[in-house]
RNA sequence: GGCCCCAUCGUCUAACGGUUAGGACACUUGCUUUUCAAGCAAGUAACCGGGGUUCGACUCCCCGUGGGGUCACCA
């Protein structure tokens, strides 16, 4: 073990963000590139906004993104050590109380505390940009704590930082500004300062800094969806980072190889939707057939019940590799379903008699082929079915010699009511010997009436 | 507005003074045993602008322009 140690500081104020992955992916990375410790710190000071909800929610999505840290911290559990350092900067005329009228309530006298603000230039290195300096003479004496004793956010970081001996702070470059402020009261306190690393945000498709307003955010939410951890992480990690081999798909040991931060970009990337979705299929593609089976077969379940559809999950099982190959994501599979695109698998379709025929063909000659078909696939042995191939094989040089359209439309539309739809060999496989007649009957029975 | 940061195809990016500016996603078009999907192949598409430095700039410097972040008794 090193002894670099960095920080998971998310504030349980909302729902795992997924800038909050993105904070949490870099410092692993980087924490377990080097053999470094990871403190998980849960940044609770402001008791009105936070909740033991949100903070259960950041832990399980972390977790669920293949995440783990090795100590555990909470900000309100904490309060007399900032207490006691607050203390120390007030005896040494380094900070003071100052009684104010509330801003919150008119009329209200709050007593605040400031820091004596020395108004010094402040350099630092920034790992990822280099040297940046601010004239710290416009932040006045910023406040450190309110009602004498609870304390804000920049003093609660200083002083968590200092005492778990944070040696490397990786956060986004929204804080960037915040950072002389920090050092500051670093330099006040006496403490060492850490080595900063200062990220771009992500953003939205407008270019503005990812948010609710403008596209989901929530990392709960992409995992409802059906999004796979590992995709999302990998997605989330490499956005904004290139790792030295340039490989796009890498799993979470492989990016700790590769992981350094000085390949952090510089600019901000927007997040998006598609490539996610190209990720997730990706990882899903991985997969064997009993893990798709297990995460697809409950999402078809559900959205075939929701439609009223008779659910059967032999022939559930049947159509996973169809599924497999159309989608991107657990919710391509609730859409698809909800359009009634796997229904003809389940139950026999309703046709539109004016639909069977191949355009162009007419009634007489698409009856004629219906039969043809309908005597060569009759005449297959039932155990034929099991190979759509053979099924292919028996209706192919047919089909052929009397145009393929002419003769594969109208049974593909036959067994499937659709004019999209798998071709019509792995459908009659799929649904059987018996099904695929009935429905030729029926499809033959429909085009008498017209 | 002050301060700070950033700038290559629509999006994510490679390039580390000399390349026909490469790749991925998306898109378009073909091919593949009807349609769809998948697969395969091909294609369209970028160095923000202006000055320098240099024999030579996407690469270095300066100035614009554009974009973003931040300016709490939130974090």
């Amino acid at each position: 073990m090193s002894n670099i140690r960095v920080r998971f500081p998310p504030s349980p104020t909302g729902f795992c963000h997924v800038g909050t992955a993105r904070m949490a992916v870099l410092n692993y990375l980087f924490a377990r590139k080097h053999g470094g410790t990871i403190v998980f710190r849960s940044e609770d000071t402001d008791k009105e906004r936070s909740s033991p909800e949100f903070e259960e929610d950041i832990l399980d999505s972390l977790k669920w993104l293949g995440l783990s840290w090795d100590e555990f911290y909470r900000q309100s559990e904490r309060t007399e050590i900032y207490r006691a350092a607050l203390r120390t900067l007030i005896d040494e005329g380094k900070a003071y109380v100052s009684e104010e009228e509330s801003k919150k309530e008119a009329g209200v006298k709050v007593r605040i505390i400031r820091l004596k603000n020395p108004g010094t230039k402040i350099t630092f290195t920034d790992i990822i940009r280099g040297d940046i300096t601010f004239d710290t003479t416009e932040l006045k004496d910023f406040a450190i704590a309110r009602s004498d004793v609870d304390p804000l956010y920049h003093l609660a970081v200083v002083v968590d930082d200092a005492d778990m001996k944070i040696t490397h702070v990786i956060r986004g470059e929204d804080h960037i500004s915040n950072t002389p402020r920090q050092i500051l009261i670093q330099e006040a306190l006496g403490y060492p300062r850490p080595v900063y690393a200062h990220y771009p945000l992500h953003l939205s498709a407008d270019r503005s800094k990812l948010s609710k307003r403008t596209g989901d955010v929530a990392v709960r939410s992409y995992r409802e969806k059906g999004y796979l951890g590992d995709a999302l992480l990998n997605y989330i990690a490499v956005l904004g980072w290139t790792p030295p081999s340039e490989r796009e798909i890498l799993s979470l040991d492989e990016m700790i190889a590769e992981f350094e931060l000085k390949d952090l970009h510089k600019s901000g990337a927007v997040f998006d939707l598609e490539k996610l979705r190209w990720y997730n299929r990706e990882y899903l593609l991985q997969k064997t057939d009993e893990e798709f089976a297990v995460y697809a077969l409950p999402i078809l379940e559900d959205a075939l019940k929701e439609r009223g559809v008779a659910w059967d999950s032999a022939m559930g099982q049947n159509i996973l590799h169809i599924i497999r190959e159309r989608i991107s994501v657990g919710d391509d599979i609730k859409n698809f379903a909800a359009e009634g695109e796997f229904d003809f698998f389940f139950a026999d379709p309703l046709l539109d008699s004016t639909r069977i025929p191949q355009k162009g063909v007419g009634a007489t000659d698409t009856t004629r082929h219906l039969e043809a078909v309908r005597q060569l696939l009759g005449d297959l042995a039932e155990s034929a079915y099991r190979d759509a191939e053979t099924i292919k094989g028996a209706v192919w040089d047919y089909a052929t010699a009397e145009g393929r359209g002419a003769v594969l439309w109208p049974l593909r539309y036959a067994l499937t009511g659709k004019d999209k739809s798998p071709d019509p060999f792995v459908v009659a496989h799929i649904i059987g010997k018996e099904v695929t007649l009935r429905r030729i009957d029926s499809a033959l029975k429909n085009l008498a009436n017209v």
